[in-house]
DNA sequence: TTGCTCGATTGGAACGATCAAATGTACAGG
DNA sequence: CCTGTACATTTGATCGTTCCAATCGAGCAA
């Protein structure tokens, strides 16, 4: 049989169970653990020696309910499995990680009702704070119905539905959508074209308003007509934007070129495009928006709007532990710039 | 100023605060939260009523505490970045939201000294158990020595390495990597392939070396040679496998057809193919294995195999949960079966 | 001697929940 | 009138940690 002193298996090794073990208090335990200047090199070199010995780990729900802190943060995403919130996600891991926190991870796939049921879960575990990415159609008065006012929360990317502005104060992290996709209109129309389509998105999501408000802002600039039939709505995915690719050539005039919602969609395109006999890059001009990791490597390579998805969440993570480090600040709307990446794809006007 | 009994925005609500709003005891509001069937349906109503009132929620980690229990499961990643193991993120998520328990998430990069840290930090915060990806190379002494016995264990998709069998009885998740590239290759003998070459991965990754396993296995079966330098090695992207592509063909005789080490190394070595004058699918058979979003939509479509990581995630949930249920029974070593997708980037050799 | 500071340590009450055992009613039957 | 029992509620201890005030011996000045 084991002597009272082994390292069990059975049991979880405590704060006592150190004191008892080297003839001190927990209280001087305690002190060990953090660091204080206050304990004694000589007891402090036995307290750490047992520490290893019993193999003791630190309770930190423990210390968090006697110390009224936290140290995790939620993160909860519409759709982890896409790659742009994965890399999101590994960035504000990366830098929570660095700051001692913990991230409760929490992923909606695009339901109001799962939202709002992870939400929920998520606050009974107490984090210190909440980063969002909402649901689409997400509404600010059940998130604030959730939420509460007393966990600071970080909205991310996207809008949330009938918001009152003053009664909730978050903070938001959002990409510059519409100066990105004026950036990408201006490029094709610098580049002699003239008759350039709005393809793919949700018009209802602000995401999408937003990129297409930069588009209309640069076609107005230069003078050029918007034909209705060149703004087409379609899910913000491959498949069916590939499917949708037809509806441009419906009516006349046909354009020559398409600013599109995001990469999935400008790759789902550009794959209609091949089908109907339409080279994209030669015949066709395209454009993205994300710079996912495919689209340095299709064919042709394609020009979009870079938005440093690992670099968002790192950002997203300090903004906010800065909120959490002063918790009256007024609250802070930042702009994430996105930089024009010109590739293959897009080309003059075939006629030019 | 604000009445005793207003919902307070400073301190946050606890039991004993119900409690004093409508005269009961803790026990009783406690007993009332958990849905005892003890109280009368009258304070239950009384007691509710004040809940809502005062916006109360409710303290897991205190109850944790109390009951020494926990309610999360630690999510360990090797890199989340990568779509495959977002996607096994969202099943894990799903799967563990749907039992109660909470995520939590941390991503290593593949860094060993992370992954260390990782588990460290995540410990500290008492997760009934553990899911991890290992970092390649990671020792399974260093995780022992992390983990310790007392926290459930399963591992997913990688051999530990140097690992003593019997000194930590972990779950293990695996896919049938071997079967998985004996079918591929099968297959593509049955499309009358002879030279057929295993390109991709790093040789000492353990889920690398089963799927050459496979691929050797059918070659043999076949009666079919293998030449030394059909075996090319490369980092598992896209990337590294364009660049290494020339390799095949440096030695005669040259093959006609690779089994590739997952999708990411297939579609690098069909846009390699391309920039040589090779067409993937008519000229020369690919395959591929995980099938992930992308391969459906290549050009041409990857043949490749369904590895299903949403339902690997959940499934993985499901086994660490069983375990939790019944922390005595033997370890548990589950193959996942893998499915052939054959899509037009296999084809029969150009002679025949 | 007393008084005082200083460094090192400690006991006991928190934190917010739960649990086991005790308490208080009300009402039945003997 | 007493006992038993079913229900409804409470009391006080407890989980593993931290905080506060108290303690204690030693050194040193007056």
């Amino acid at each position: 049989m084991a002597t009272d002193s082994t390292p069990h298996a059975n049991r979880k090794v405590t704060l006592a169970d150190i004191a008892a073990g080297c003839d001190v208090s927990r209280a001087t335990v305690s002190l060990v653990l953090r660091g204080s200047p206050l304990v004694n090199k000589l007891t402090r070199a036995r307290v750490e020696e047992e520490l290893r010995r019993q193999g003791y780990v630190y309770n930190r729900a423990a210390a968090n309910l006697r110390r009224r802190t936290s140290s995790s943060i939620a993160l909860v995403l519409n759709d982890l499995a896409n790659p742009f919130f994965a890399e999101f996600a590994t960035g504000v891991d990366e830098a929570l990680g660095g700051s001692g926190y913990v991230t409760l991870l929490g992923s909606t796939s695009e339901s109001i009702a799962r939202e709002q049921a992870v939400l929920g879960s998520l606050l009974e575990h107490d984090p210190a704070g909440i980063i969002l990415s909402p649901a689409e159609g997400s509404a600010a008065s059940r998130v604030l119905a959730a939420v509460g006012l007393h966990t600071p929360l970080l909205l991310f990317n996207r809008e949330l539905a009938g918001e009152a502005p003053s009664s909730a104060p978050w903070d938001r992290l959002m990409l510059d959508n519409q100066r990105g996709a004026r950036l990408a209109t201006e490029h094709l129309i610098s580049l002699g074209q003239r008759r350039i389509a709005f393809f793919g998105g949700h018009a209802s999501s602000s995401s999408c308003q937003q990129r297409h408000a930069g588009y209309v802002e640069a076609m107005q600039a230069a003078g050029l007509p918007i034909e209705a039939h060149w703004r087409i709505e379609c899910a913000p995915n491959r498949v069916d934007a590939a499917a949708q690719c037809g509806a441009l050539f419906f009516d006349a005039p046909a354009p020559t070129a398409a600013v599109c919602y995001n990469d999935a969609v400008a790759l789902g395109l550009m794959l209609g495009l091949y089908q109907r006999g339409v080279r994209p890059g030669r015949d066709f001009a395209v454009t993205g928006f994300d710079d996912i990791a495919e689209s340095a490597l299709s064919a042709p390579p394609l020009t979009t709007l870079a938005s440093k998805p690992r670099a968002r969440g790192r950002q997203a993570a300090e903004l906010l532990l800065q909120r959490l480090r002063d918790p009256q600040a007024t609250p802070q709307r930042t702009i994430a710039p996105v930089q024009l990446v010109v590739r293959a794809s897009s080309c003059p006007p075939p006629s030019a």
